[in-house]
DNA sequence: GCCCCGCCTTGAGGCAGATCAAATCATGGC
DNA sequence: GCCATGATTTGATCTGCCTCAAGGCGGGGC
């Protein structure tokens, strides 16, 4: 069974106005979209969540209660084949929104990879939401088939792309980290294991390292640490990617 | 630049009510979930189309101005890497809708591998259609999120399951033909060539055909046809598909 | 009914990436 | 600062699928 921790903060939020005033994630996310009246209401049934690195959002195969909008750190999602094979469809950051996507229960897990916060809604709650705000409802559905294309690039990517390829095209997708400095050089932090983006590329832990090496050796990226990585030749990691060399 | 025959059936269509209250594929489409009046309103807008096989209703890169909704046939969706790799991202049959996944110009590719009728919508028309019907645009949402899960499932197979298993799991989820006698075994029709199997699945030609026949030796599957396969043993193709082999 | 053409099947050999194995390296606890 | 532990890198070998190369076959046109 899931255990999440659900903040107190009710009452706290209460006092100012609501969490969503201050909530970094707004901007990013289909909250962006939406009036303060509507915020407000979405604001009252929200519960606010605190995951530690490896805690879970949502178990394959159990009821599919709530859905999720994540304001900060990092989540996996994945799905399993019985034998523990593993294949990680997308890692979520601060605006992403998780969990309409299902039936009855949910048909793929969702773990914390650095500590995150969240808030979670009752799916009935929501249903009901999204009936009276067609503004969220849009917002839904233009978030749901920008998603579409990048599950058809990530397909192109696992049916069709060479491991230097999934690679370079991998660090080209991650948030940049500083784009206050967008400058030549492109800083990337990388919370997730090799494992896991192995995971996420249909390949090996060993294939990915390897990869690194090589792109770290031709002088294409430099590895600040093992995860931060500064992207040296940004044109030349594209054409990489794009199967042109 | 895209042609493509539109039926001119205007008046005809105003003859008799609407054209939808024949159309075979509406209880299967976003259609079904909406009333007679929005769907007078759907079909004064719709175009109506004919398709030979190998004709094209999308081409990535082109202004996307318009959606689809196919009503009969079969249809590849594909994107390509700039040396010629193809990836299949889908194939679409009666009932799938098509196009909303996009910003101003289209990323994938979509062609008819068998004779094709569709529905053509100017995309600005189908816009506010779904701001005044929020049935349509929930029904909507409800299909895009079903692909985004059929979009993970395709993750997991071309991320991580072997030939074996990707040629099973396909056989699995192509639609059954004879849905009227649904015993043990069941009829598949595959209007698409091995080549395109193979886009589908990040395999070639030769290892599809290979799992064929080594399916046919096992006797799990019978070809009636090239295109036209009997499940003889649905429960070990299961099996196989999820890897319990 | 026959012929042609494109699609499919089958075979032989090669290779990218997997697997197995062993250092080496980061990082948090004390 | 030192150590333990798990993650990462590196190396050697293996293998499932790809590539290259012939045949075989089916179905549409005449």
């Amino acid at each position: 069974m899931l255990e999440l921790k659900v903040l107190p903060t009710g009452c706290a939020n209460r006092r100012r106005s609501n969490a969503c005033d201050t909530c970094g994630a707004r901007p990013l996310s289909v909250c962006a979209s939406i009036d303060d009246a509507d915020l407000s209401r979405l604001d009252a049934l929200a519960e606010h969540l605190d995951l530690q690195s490896g805690e879970t959002l949502i178990q394959a195969d159990e009821a599919a209660s709530h859905v999720f909008n994540i304001t900060s750190g990092s989540v996996r999602v994945y799905r399993l084949l019985s034998d523990g094979r593993r294949q990680i469809t997308g890692f979520l950051f601060a605006g992403d929104f998780l969990g309409l996507a299902t039936g009855d229960t949910y048909v793929f897990s969702a773990e914390a990879i650095e500590p995150v916060t969240a808030c979670r809604f009752r799916k009935s709650d929501y249903r009901t939401l999204i009936r009276e705000t067609p503004a969220l409802e849009t917002a839904l559905l233009d978030r749901a088939n920008h998603e579409l294309v990048a599950a058809q690039n990530q397909m192109l990517l696992l049916g069709r792309k060479t491991a230097l390829e999934r690679v370079s095209t991998f660090l080209l997708e991650m948030p940049t980290q500083d784009p206050a400095r967008p400058g030549p050089q492109e800083r990337v932090h990388l919370p997730m294991t090799r494992a896991e983006i192995a995971d996420y590329l249909g390949l090996t832990i060993e294939t990915v390292s390897r990869v690194f090496t090589r792109l770290k050796t031709q002088g294409v990226i430099r590895l600040i640490s093992l995860s931060e990585v500064r992207i040296e030749q940004p044109d030349v990691l594209r054409a990489l990617a794009d199967g042109e060399a």
